[in-house]
DNA sequence: AAATAATTTGACCAATTGGTCAGGATCAGC
DNA sequence: GCTGATCCTGACCAATTGGTCAAATTATTT
């Protein structure tokens, strides 16, 4: 008589069916949610694409909130991951070029998850509201700091380091969420590995020659 | 007995009652749309925003998608005004400037329209799709070559043009569709004109600055 | 002031929604 | 095998959904 309970440790350890089908179940909300966002997203479709009834879904995710919840967790971390690795003894293009291809790579591999995320935030973020300005701050005000470490050495060019983090937040998470945009506009069928290669080059070209000091050419 | 049909020119001439009506209808979608997209979205939300029942919210627009594509349609032009003034003749970093401000102004004047055009796209274009492969990819190529012809006569440096109308594209328009999480993370209520030459500032150094020729400084 | 056209709405409908529940099927350990 | 826990589902429910319609109300024209 385990119910299973997502969000918190288990008391009873996740049986192989449990796992199996909550990773199922994840995997078919993100899609859907990221298609349709939180209130256009229907249990019965979520559970058709996870190749189960609703019941069952329900099962193991009591409400729809509650699986809302667990798709938008457990993509954090990975939409973080790369922002924390921002060193600060670090020479600033190689971390500046690092965080960009990171966050590249995640947008390549994780376009759903990052559609999720962007349809919270643009429909006014009302479950991370609180995380974005308690947790999220504090952590870009740090990595802001080391920005501004940087430019106060004298190895950026004095500029805004929030604007600068939202630019590159923008530029690459951009072709996660808006490529359809992307791909109808380049006349592409979808975004190759070799095109996010091509999209590093010119974003690094652009950012980090609009950063980094000019010196005699 | 005209019945008002919104998509195409008037038999009859609008009514002050129609045009007023109309006007606050699509005003309450494109808010509606904003938060919520099309599936979302209910015609009773809509309806009570704009201050009316349900049914006469269907006696202007007989159907939710004809609603959804009016609020559409009137954005487009306003969301590609600025593009269409880039000027081949005119000097490359002015005219950036100019196209950054414009796009800039338009994220702070028109964020809600910017929001629902960016969760149709984000939800895989189904009503613009074949737009932005025609117009749309006709217009940014004839735009690209723009570019592609300051780059060959040494006015910028070489860059993927459509990667860089990219860039831009997403630097700007994400303080109107991601406004939620940049006044979170930087601890502000709203984001001021003030703020906005902040940005306008922060985001044309970096981008002209990488993209013009260095010269010895 | 009629008469006609335009506007508004309460009541209604069929379909879909999130969610429940009792009971059946399946599994793991013995 | 047997037993108890886990897993699954058909049937169901109340609420909400997009949309309709006849009748009432309000503007406009004559």
């Amino acid at each position: 008589m385990s119910k299973p309970d997502t969000l918190s440790a288990k008391v009873r350890p996740k049986t192989r069916i449990q796992a199996r089908n909550e990773a199922r179940i994840l995997n078919a909300a993100q899609q859907i949610f990221a298609e349709h966002g939180f209130r256009g997203a229907t249990v019965d479709q979520i559970a058709a694409r996870a190749g189960m009834s609703k019941p069952n879904v329900h099962y193991y995710f009591k409400r729809k909130t509650d699986l809302y919840l667990a798709v938008l967790m457990r993509t954090l971390d990975a939409w973080l991951a790369p922002f924390k690795e921002l060193d600060p003894e670090g020479d600033p293009e190689r971390e500046l070029r690092h965080y960009i291809s990171s966050k590249l790579q995640f947008s390549r591999e994780n376009r759903t998850a990052s559609r999720v995320f962007a349809t919270e935030i643009l429909q006014g973020a009302p479950i991370l509201k609180r995380y974005l300005g308690e947790d999220l701050r504090k952590l870009v005000e740090r990595k802001a700091e080391v920005i501004r470490h940087w430019i106060d050495t004298g190895r950026l060019t004095e500029v805004d380091p929030y604007h600068l983090v939202f630019l590159i937040w923008a530029a690459t998470q951009h072709y996660a969420d808006f490529s359809p945009q992307v791909t109808a506009v380049m006349g592409r069928k979808d975004l190759s590995k070799a095109e996010f290669e091509r999209i590093e080059e010119s974003l690094c070209k652009i950012i980090l020659n609009g950063l980094l000091p000019r010196r005699e050419s």
